[in-house]
RNA sequence: GCCGCGGUGGCGGAAUUGGUAGACGCGCUGGACUUAAAAUCCAGUUGUGGCGACACAGUGCGGGUUCGAUUCCCGCCCGCGGCACCA
């Protein structure tokens, strides 16, 4: 009988007293880093999706183990956040304690999984010793002013009482609670992500930037496509239009940003976003401004949510009084505020194009503004002219797209792409503005008004202001003396504790920064610090991160392909650009587990009752099956649904190879021994390309073939070496069994020290095979031969059977294809008659 | 709207990258064992027709290239994920 819980419990046990799963340091070999994003400690516990990618880097760690290689493989805890504090919020219980509990459930949960961890490297984020050097971070970027305070307008929720970054309130809703995110000033400490965009140089060296950087990943595409879009670079040219107000020309002038030049001498108006500085300037000028500034009000009561509705009415008013001068045509337009124009993105203006722009288009429309055509569609080559009319067609409408400039003075004639390029010359040269590259992406908001964060390590003196923390001083620890009831306010300036501080510079009392730092901080260097996991100065030595870093694999959920890894990219090229490291890029190559739905197709939900739960699996199942069953169930990246009868089957399989090996007497059948080196081949390919479900397929397909055998014969149809062999290559997918049966026949040390087996390419060559033959392309009949035979042998043969004779009366061949040891296809002229 | 990914039996999914479509597993049907059931084992399982050997159709839809297309090309439809008034 497979006694499941009583083999893995025996085996993890002995792995823990053996210190089994310790890195190996050995030099001399070639290094791999295998990394898990890093689970934030819920109280909830693993998930099918954690079994799913944890399972998987484990066979690949415990595939390279056997390979060669020292791997680097550990586990830690993303364990600041939200959800521990609102909990606090609710119970009076610490974070510190529930997140304690939750970690030491997590490690029993994934020891109880079998999975090979060096738990003896494992961090936590809020341990002081790990979060004194993310304030080592922070004051490096500090002092190299990419840490800046500035006052902003900050997503906030009224609901969590706190400031989410741009990411965290998508649609201008909570991504946490769900409510909607309303615009609050308060100064706030940002990240400068922005400057590491583009290249940039150490020591004369050109160092790829956040988006070229990229092309040099081995990332899924969607992933570097969603990275690409979020930093959303868009080139194109900064125009100033000069002001006059109430017919006087005025020093000042209005900025626009547009990617579409070509378009300018369409421009009929120019639209300021609300927010724009130039309006309270103009405030006592402007005729209108009772009605302008009841619009901004307006606009300010809107959340980001309904600011942003795609399907609503473009609002705006214009500016009366105000216009701006056109600096190709000389014409004076029009000025508009409208919130259809974000502050935030290039220079809060834009030119109005409404022949050539969708949205500008709607808005001129509503307030009947003109419309005036400076491109046209290009005739084409090869006149369609169905294509040709539609083009006329849209032409009436808004035509978007480039083609040949029309009524554009000097540059009539020319194509938009040439256009943009002499118009932005002639922009420059008369000094009206310049070629100008935007990017979407915004500098990086790190603080929370939150306890259970790293503090930011900033003292303010009312002599020397804002003093940065000795670094001879970290870390700030975290008080304990607080009340976690939300305020509005970080809990931590109502610390005693925590505020009685002397400035580091001239000794007078002073106050700490109260704010903590967004959790994604925390993250976003975590995987360095496991290369020297207690180093007591250093985040790490530079002799470790020599040895193990950038991480080989990192897997995780597709959830964070923009932010943690955008962050952690960034972070890598500050501690670059600083010397810190001298690589570029943090994980070479990447892969997402594909989420498990519930078994009904929908997410796995506590509210639909359709969450599985991996403890009770591993108790009634067993570790290996569960972690077979995760593997077989598709491909690691697709989404796929839980079917809870599909466990059986690798279940069965399980029960199958503890069975078989008992057998004796063993002795190699040259068809199973063939079938072993091709099984032993695939599957080391398949978990190089993390194809697990094929892997495990494979070795079915032999484990049933020397089930057959075995019952027709009698015998074991493998000797003790292959039969060793074959347990090798099942190891990494089910460690507790493949152990036992390994100690079953005679073993001492552990199958994990042991290497993977080598496959005999003479082996592989079957002594026979079938053979397709297809006439005119259809299959008509297969043959069982020597793949060694030649075309004419083959052909000789193949006329000789009766399937294929009967399509040869009255037919003529025209034509043979043969593809040795695969197919025959003969091509026929009048089949059948 | 833009970017990325996908569509194959009742279900999860295979297919050496242009060469026998449906491997492997689940489920289902029939049989063996059993007083019976479970477990296990054996056989079958894309659809239609035929007792059968076989024949025809078939990888979202419509075309194309090719001796041969799930795979390549063109045009659609549908689903999933990301971004979205970004000028």
């Amino acid at each position: 009988m497979y006694d499941h819980s009583q083999i893995e419990k025996k085996w993890q046990g002995k792995w823990r007293a053996d210190k089994a799963n310790l890195t190996e340091e050995n030099p001399a070999k070639e290094k791999k880093y295998v990394l898990d994003m890093f689970p934030y400690p819920s109280g909830a516990g693993l998930h099918a999706g954690h079994v799913e990618s944890y399972t998987a880097t484990d066979i690949y760690a415990r595939y390279l183990r056997a390979k060669g290689f020292s791997v680097l493989h550990p586990q830690g805890f993303d364990a600041f956040g939200l959800p521990a504090e609102n909990y606090a919020i609710r119970t009076g219980i610490h974070p510190q304690q529930t997140t304690a509990e939750a970690i030491k459930n997590f490690i029993a949960q994934m020891d109880s999984l079998g999975l090979s961890y060096d738990w003896e490297r494992s961090i936590n984020t809020s341990d002081p010793e790990y979060y004194k050097f993310t304030q080592w971070i922070f004051l490096l970027l500090y002092k190299n002013g990419l840490a800046y305070k500035k006052e902003a307008k900050v997503n906030w929720c009224r609901s969590c009482q706190t400031v989410l970054a741009n990411e965290q309130a998508e649609n201008g809703v909570c991504e946490r609670c769900g409510s909607s995110v309303i615009q609050k000033d308060l100064s706030q400490w940002f990240f400068k992500i922005t400057d590491f965009v583009e290249d940039f140089e150490v020591s004369g060296q050109k160092i790829p930037g956040l988006l070229r950087g990229l092309d040099d990943l081995d990332w899924p595409s969607s992933t570097k496509a969603a990275q690409k879009n979020w930093i959303g670079r868009s080139e194109g040219a900064e125009i100033e239009f000069p002001i006059r107000l109430a017919g006087e020309d005025q020093p000042q002038k209005i900025k626009v940003f547009t990617t579409r030049l070509d378009t300018i001498f369409g421009c009929t108006y120019v639209v300021l976003a609300p927010e724009h500085p130039l309006i309270p300037e103009f405030s006592g000028s402007i005729k209108n401004f009772q009605i302008v500034e009841s619009y901004l009000n307006e606009v300010k009561r809107k959340t980001d949510l309904e600011r942003t509705d795609l399907n609503k009415d473009k609002t705006g008013v214009p500016l009366s009084g105000l216009e701006a001068i056109n600096p190709f045509t000389g014409e004076a337009v029009q000025v508009f505020v409208a919130d259809y124009v974000l502050g935030s993105y290039g220079t809060g203006a834009v030119m109005a194009v409404p022949a050539h722009d969708e949205r500008d288009f709607e808005f001129a429309k509503k307030y009947r503004l003109s419309v005036k055509k400076s491109v046209k569609p290009l005739v084409r080559e090869i006149d369609d002219s169905d294509d040709f009319e539609e083009a006329e067609e849209n032409f009436s409408q808004v035509f978007t797209e480039d083609g040949e400039l029309v009524d554009s003075g000097k540059f009539t004639g020319l194509q938009s792409v040439e256009a943009r390029e002499r118009m932005a010359n002639w922009l420059t040269e008369n000094n009206f503005g310049r070629r100008m590259i935007n990017y979407r992406l915004r500098d990086w908001g790190v603080s929370r008004q939150r306890y259970w964060g790293a503090p930011i390590p900033i003292i303010y003196c009312d002599y020397c202001g804002e003093v940065p923390v000795p670094e001879s001083d970290l870390p700030v620890v975290l008080p304990d003396d607080v009340d976690f009831r939300p305020t509005g306010e970080s809990p931590l300036r109502y610390s005693q504790k925590f505020n009685k501080v002397l400035c580091p510079k001239c000794g007078k009392p002073a106050h700490r920064e109260h704010d903590t730092m967004d959790t994604f901080v925390c993250s976003s260097w975590y995987y360095l610090r496991y290369a020297d996991p207690t180093n007591k100065d250093l985040f790490a030595s530079p002799e470790k991160l020599q040895r193990w870093l950038p991480v080989d694999l990192y897997l995780g959920g597709a959830e964070h392909t923009v932010l943690h890894l955008l962050y952690s990219r960034f972070f890598t090229k500050v501690l670059r650009k600083y010397g810190h490291l001298n690589f570029n890029e943090p994980f070479l190559k990447l892969r997402h587990q594909g989420t498990i739905l519930g078994e009904d197709g929908n997410k796995m939900s506590k509210s639909k009752g359709n969450v599985v739960n991996p403890d009770e699996l591993i108790k009634s199942s067993g570790a290996d099956a569960l972690r077979l069953y995760e593997m077989f169930l598709g491909p690691l990246e697709d989404m796929k649904p839980w079917n809870s009868q599909g466990i059986i089957g690798v279940r069965r399989f399980l029960e199958k190879v503890y069975t078989l090996a008992f057998d004796v007497p063993r002795q190699d059948d040259k068809q199973v021994l063939s079938l072993l080196h091709k099984t032993i081949r695939k599957v080391g390919q398949d978990i190089e390309e993390f194809k697990f479900n094929t892997a495990i397929s494979a070795m079915m397909i032999l484990v049933n073939e020397i089930s057959d055998y075995r019952q027709k014969n009698k015998t074991w149809p493998l000797s003790l070496e292959n039969t060793e062999n074959f347990l090798k290559i099942f190891a990494p997918f089910a460690p507790h069994l493949a152990e036992e049966l390994w100690e079953y026949l005679g073993n001492q040390k552990s199958i994990f020290l042991s290497p993977w087996p080598q496959f005999d390419e003479s082996l592989l060559i079957s002594e026979s095979v079938n053979l397709a033959v297809q006439i005119n392309g259809k299959l008509r009949a297969t043959i069982n031969l020597d793949p060694k035979l030649s075309e004419a042998e083959v052909l000789s043969l193949i006329k000789e059977d009766e399937n294929v004779k009967k399509w040869l009366l009255d037919a003529e061949i025209v034509k043979t294809i043969f593809v040795p040891g695969r197919l025959v296809n003969l091509v026929l002229k009048n089949v059948g008659k």
